[in-house]
Order: C-alpha cells, then sequence, then structure tokens
DNA sequence: GCGTTGCGAAACTCAGTCGTATCGAAATCA
DNA sequence: TGATTTCGATACGACTGAGTTTCGCAACGC
C-alpha cells in the first residue's frame, strides 16, 4: 500500500516543501554574482547565500557542487536573440552582427561570455550548456540567413556555412577584444559583413555580380 | 664622497647579491602553474614559492603584487611566430592559420589565451601586455603579407586590413573553440583562407580574376 | 495536534592563503 | 674580519571559505 503510494509520480513528500522563490533568489544571485566579473573559482556558496538572503544549508540541499548551481543557473539565461529575418542577406547579417555587439557592451554579458570562453577548459558542462544555449541558437540563425541567400543567389551556391559563420561571428568578437582603439567603432558590423561579402580577392573589373542574370 | 659612490650608476648595494637563478625560478614555476589551467585569481604566491623552490621572501622582496608578477612573467614569453613570408598571399596566410592552429593544440598556450580573453577585464595591465606580446606581432606579419598582396594585385586594392586580419584570426579562434566536432580539423586553415578570399558573393562566371593582366 | 521536512541563522571544524617576522647560513664588499 | 644583504625555512596571526551541525520556527499532510 505505502509503497503504492510513495511510486505515484505526483507522490508528494511529507514535510513543508521546499521554496520555489528561494531557488529563484539562488540562481539569480548566482547570475548576478557571476555578471559582476566574479569567475566561477573565485564564486563563492557564501557570497551566493548572502546575497540570496538564503542559509548555506537552502542551497546544499539542492546543489551538491558549485559546479552544478553555475549549470543550472546558466540553464535559465533566455537566448536574447530572435531572428533579424527580413531584409537583404546583408542586412540580416548587419543586423545579426550588431546584436552581438550591443550585448557585448553589457558588464554582465561580456563577464558570461569570459566565463564561456574560459572556464569551459576546466568545466566540460559548462562548455557544453554554453554550446547549447549561446551558440547553437545564433549558428542557427545565420545559416538560415546564409542558405537563403544562397537560394536567391546573392551568395555563393558553394558557400562553406560553417566557415562563413566562424568568419563573422569571430571577426566580431576579435575585434571587441583586441581591436587597437578602444573606441565605440560603431560600423563594426558594416564593415565585417562587407569585407566579408566581398572577400579579399579583386573582382574583374566589372561592378555587376550576376551579369547574365 | 660617500655620497659620490652610492650615487654612482653601477654602485653595488652592499650585501649578498639577488640571486639570478632565483628570479628564473620563480618565473617559470609561475609559468607553469599557468599554463596547467591555474587561472590568475587562483594562482597562489605559496604554490609557486612551492614550485620555484624559493622562500615566499624571496618572491615578496621581487614583487609587490601578484599581477606585477604575472605581467612580468608574460614578459618572458617570446613570440614564437616569425613571419611565414615567401610564397602566394594565400600560402602565406594558410601557414599564418596552421601555427595559431598547432599553437592551440598544446595546453599551456590554450591556458595562456584563456587568461588573455578573460582575466584581462580585470587586470587592464595583462590586457596590455597581451596585445604588445602576441596580438601586435601577428597583426605585423599578417598585414605585411595583407599589403604585398595589394601590391602585386592578388588583393584588392581597397582591403580594410584591420577587418582582414580579424575575419581570419577570429574565425580561427571560433573554430578551435566552438566547431560542434571535436574533430582535429586539419585542414581548418585552408578553408579558412579560401572562404575569406572568395568571399561570399558569387563571382561573375569567369573564374579568371583579372582578365585584362 | 503530530510527525516530517524546509527554512534562515549561527556556530563549528578544517584547510588554504596572505603578508610579515624570525632564524641560521651563505654571499658579497670594504 | 665585520657589516650588510639575501637565501630558504618556518612560524605566526588574521582572514576566508568549505561543508556540517544545531537551533528555533514555519509549512505541509494526516
Amino acid at each position: 500500500m505505502k509503497t503504492q503510494q510513495t511510486a505515484e509520480v505526483a507522490a508528494r513528500p511529507a514535510g513543508r516543501p521546499r521554496s520555489e522563490k528561494a531557488e529563484r533568489s539562488i540562481i539569480e544571485a548566482t547570475l548576478e554574482l557571476l555578471g559582476e566579473g566574479i569567475g566561477v573559482s573565485e564564486l563563492s556558496i557564501e557570497s551566493i547565500a548572502g546575497r540570496a538572503g538564503v542559509g548555506k544549508t537552502t542551497i546544499y540541499r539542492r546543489w551538491s557542487n558549485k559546479e552544478d548551481l553555475v549549470v543550472d543557473a546558466l540553464a535559465t539565461l533566455k537566448p536574447p536573440i530572435p531572428l533579424p529575418q527580413g531584409g537583404t542577406v546583408r542586412d540580416d547579417l548587419v543586423t545579426y552582427l550588431r546584436v552581438i555587439q550591443e550585448e557585448s557592451r553589457h558588464h554582465r554579458t561580456r563577464c558570461i561570455m569570459n566565463i564561456a570562453m574560459s572556464d569551459s577548459e576546466r568545466h566540460p558542462r559548462l562548455a557544453e550548456r554554453f554550446r547549447e544555449l549561446a551558440v547553437e541558437p545564433r549558428r542557427a540563425v545565420v545559416t538560415a540567413v546564409l542558405r537563403r541567400g544562397m537560394e536567391t543567389g546573392e551568395l555563393r551556391a558553394d558557400l562553406d556555412l560553417d566557415m562563413a559563420l566562424a568568419l563573422l561571428s569571430g571577426a566580431m568578437i576579435w575585434s571587441t577584444k583586441w581591436s587597437h582603439s578602444g573606441d565605440p567603432q560603431a560600423d563594426l558590423p558594416e564593415r565585417i559583413v562587407d569585407e566579408a561579402l566581398k572577400g579579399f580577392r579583386p573582382r574583374p573589373s566589372t561592378p555587376e555580380p550576376c551579369p547574365e542574370l
């Protein structure tokens, strides 16, 4: 009898149920601290508990170690990038890079990105979560845009999609990080997209890309 | 009299001179630990002293804080990239990317790169040192290669050099970090360079880049 | 009401690190 | 030889954080 009851799917365990509010506070506090530049290794359970207004016990009851907590916290980050879909391929790509650029202005996003780039070496599960949360959605969006361009003839039919994504995203990150001047570089997305679209080689005199169309 | 002597340039201070060997051990130990994946924030003076076989005093006597030590340690890293100069622009660029790719295979280099990407947020002097040590030499080499190509007509005369460098280097880093498969990707340099050279737009039928030459 | 479980707060032990101080030995110069 | 400085080693007090335990109270089912 008892066995049947406890085996039920929705069998509520006896006693006071765990507070969802506390759980949300803990995760929010974790993200806040990470967003303030605290690295994963420096992140302490005590600081999280203090920030969340929660006892350490409440954290340890839910997560057995820091990595689990951070992984779960990152999982709640919603990818804030919808599709820029709409105009020409060039316009869409510029829009895409502009969103990335805008994100990298926010301190919080930059810190999270740093964790993704750096701590993923020591925390494979973090890296996996990041790929799933941030990289993959962006890859899907850009791939869709590029594929459309290949169909309309706006792009080469034999374009290497993975390389195209790497060139665009990589260039954006590199420029943001290492461009010698600290200026805002407002036209960065346009410059990247235009260079990528044109390529490095000279065009054979005629400015018209598709003469016979 | 005495004042004149102590004012001399090469006036050796009395007492036992500082050991150069200890200094080298300290710096080497620092680089070793960083190369093993220890982040700057987790790096402890005690662990450095232990690894170097040196008393903590010997470290504190030379560097007043950890950041100074790390900056000095990084300064001893010789940029192992000479010029790949030689063949066509395409070949030189492929060679350049291949060196980066080869570097990123070594755990030590990867860790140092992670520090550059991530800790530069909190340690501006580290970022500065990195730009000077790693970014700037590479920029110079690639810029020279590209400029040569622009002169010979192998590349567009109005090429945006900064963007070209960002596209190439950024794509390499992005691919190494986020390419979905964990495979070696031996042909990555070729693929990146070829996509970058060709650009995304279709060529106007003729495969000959410069008909009138 | 009673048993059970979660809550926040506080105390605890254990370990690591910091930066300083002290020690005897070693290295250098006058 | 003696003064001076560095050497590695060790100890020190202060601090921080981990992970556990205890406490009194709150929330739930029965």
